[in-house]
DNA sequence: GATGAATGAGGATTCATTCAT
DNA sequence: TATGAATGAATCCTCATTCAT
């Protein structure tokens, strides 16, 4: 298996970083090539093409958030106290890596049509745990069973993107995880039963 | 003043055109130019390069976006009547122009970093008069005094236009306009007192 | 018209120089650009792609072939006269122009298969003014009416062919020119009644 | 002696099938291998580089036609005679393989100059044994003795490659045997006595 | 003001060859 | 002998912008 090969993590980690650092479109392969301590062709013994770096690059750490999701998912607690776990959980991974948080929030979003739809699709995964947590709190009787699930979920996440976007375009220059309650409020409120 | 003069509104129409149908990257200036019925160096003499083109139409949409919201705000009603009001006429203008809404939620994300920036500029016009209807509702008692006026708006606009890309990425598939009260519902439900 | 506009013609007598000095292989678009003294873009507004401008080169030369040899056919004269005029025409231009010979007996031959395709379709023009002269000394008893067409077409073809390219891996050490006789005589034995 | 190794032949051999079945262009050297069922580097403990597999295809495959060659001459039959079996030989090799006959006529044609060059020298000692034919047929009068050898060989050879290389870009679909007859009588006619 | 021909910088990718094992 | 992962040089084409007319 490619992935689990080291040089496939390395042009990962380098990727990132040549990303956060000079900008999507400055980003050439050449650029990550020399980061990761590679040679240029090497590259695509890994990867496919260019794309797929990027891609790959959100596969991997996207798969990061969907498995602490899961774990939280899983344990028993509220759908309140989920959430809360949930937005503490996505804030705490980007402040702990700058470097990553600049790439989702600005540059990967620099990316054309069709690799903005495959990272949708990775998305996917992750919000499918989100609803879980939203149903559940429906049926137990936590949340408003008025709302409707897919509007619910395009709150959550928008809220905590645009939210995560601004604390990035600021420069990181205040504390993100300390917003996890008031924004754990404003979301839990407008779901509420 | 350029902005009066035909040309510029042609050039900025034929614009919106060309990137709805092509995309971002596929929107060559000659083919902008050709579809504004103009030599390729006549752009020149009304925007400064491609990036001020595509400034231009955003600033010129999003005034349209701005102009009603003042008028909404100046309006005798209640924090949750005027929020009601802003959802529907972003979901209103959007709706009926598909071919800008595909330029506002997909294509133009796709451009650098720098214009990015500054189309962030141009939303601040918007954001003023959304912080205004946030305060006066937390100033008269509407709205909890308790929320941090820059999260609410994050929540605000997170909402409407994750809410609005999801639309475009459906293909305008379900009216969207539909989901007015829905959304104000939830937003209102996170910010009232 | 793109192939009456001067840039044109430098280009093409550019690429036979290059072609001819540095090999098929060595002959990149910006050093053919460079000869021809105009921008590598340039290029592009005359020809499709690289391919292209190597077709244009062997169809504007086989063309002056092709005219040449109309000129002949037309002339009130024997099968073996003109014959004997076909040999000559093709052996004095290619005398008489060293970089064309290279081009065409030894570089173009190392195009891939799509574009020699395409280079024989353009030889057809030149090969139904012979069939022309054969049939015609079929038809007046100065030929041998059991030869085969397409066989001695291709006996003719391939003597001047190989003698040509013989002449060039030679470099041009003997007159060319002065094989004709000789070369007429083989080919006229092998074809008359 | 390197070329008496199984893996020699089974090297080359790949070589024909896979220069045949994808063209000379997209004959990579892993292609070889693989289908040579070795791994790459193998390819170098028998031959110096690429071009070296390539003129050795040349050289094993030529030899066949001088061996074949070699003895027509030694028999005890006319030049007429000679000729005739020298024809036959050609076309009959080659319709025999005709991936052989895609190698030789279309795909090696497009290497570059040097591995040309390298080809003709192969072709040398087929030639050698032509021009015996020649001298001899003159020398007892069968043939024309103004006749100059070696255009009278350009025009043989020419003829028959010519022939063979319309056979292939028809895709094989007359027979080329069927030929000999007519090209020997072509042939013969442009050079008897 | 208007034109459109000309410019030229910039980058992803392939593949023959090597060499440590 | 045999392997196959790693190397890195080399090039066609696009398109925003200019400027002579």
């Amino acid at each position: 298996m490619k992935k689990d090969k080291p040089k496939y993590r390395q042009i990962i980690d380098a990727a990132i970083i040549v990303i956060a650092e000079n900008g999507y479109h400055q980003s050439q392969v050449s650029k990550i090539a020399k980061q990761a301590g590679v040679a240029d062709g090497t590259i695509y013994l890994y990867f496919k093409n260019k794309e797929d770096i990027l891609i790959s690059v959100f596969e991997e750490k996207m798969d990061m958030f969907a498995d602490n999701l899961k774990e939280i998912v899983k344990e028993d607690a509220s759908a309140s106290e989920k959430l809360y776990k949930m937005i503490e959980n996505h804030f705490t991974v980007l402040s702990s890596n700058h470097h990553l948080a600049t790439v989702t929030q600005l540059e990967l979003r620099q990316s054309n049509l069709a690799l903005r739809q495959k990272i949708n699709a990775v998305l996917k995964n992750y919000l499918i745990f989100l609803d879980e947590i939203l149903t559940e709190g429906i049926e137990n009787g936590e949340l408003d069973n008025r709302i409707d699930i897919r509007l619910a979920r395009q709150m959550v996440f928008g809220t905590i993107d645009e939210t995560t976007t601004t604390w990035v375009m600021n420069e990181y220059k205040y504390d993100l995880v300390n917003l996890t309650e008031k924004v754990h409020r404003l979301l839990f409120n407008g779901l509420k039963a």
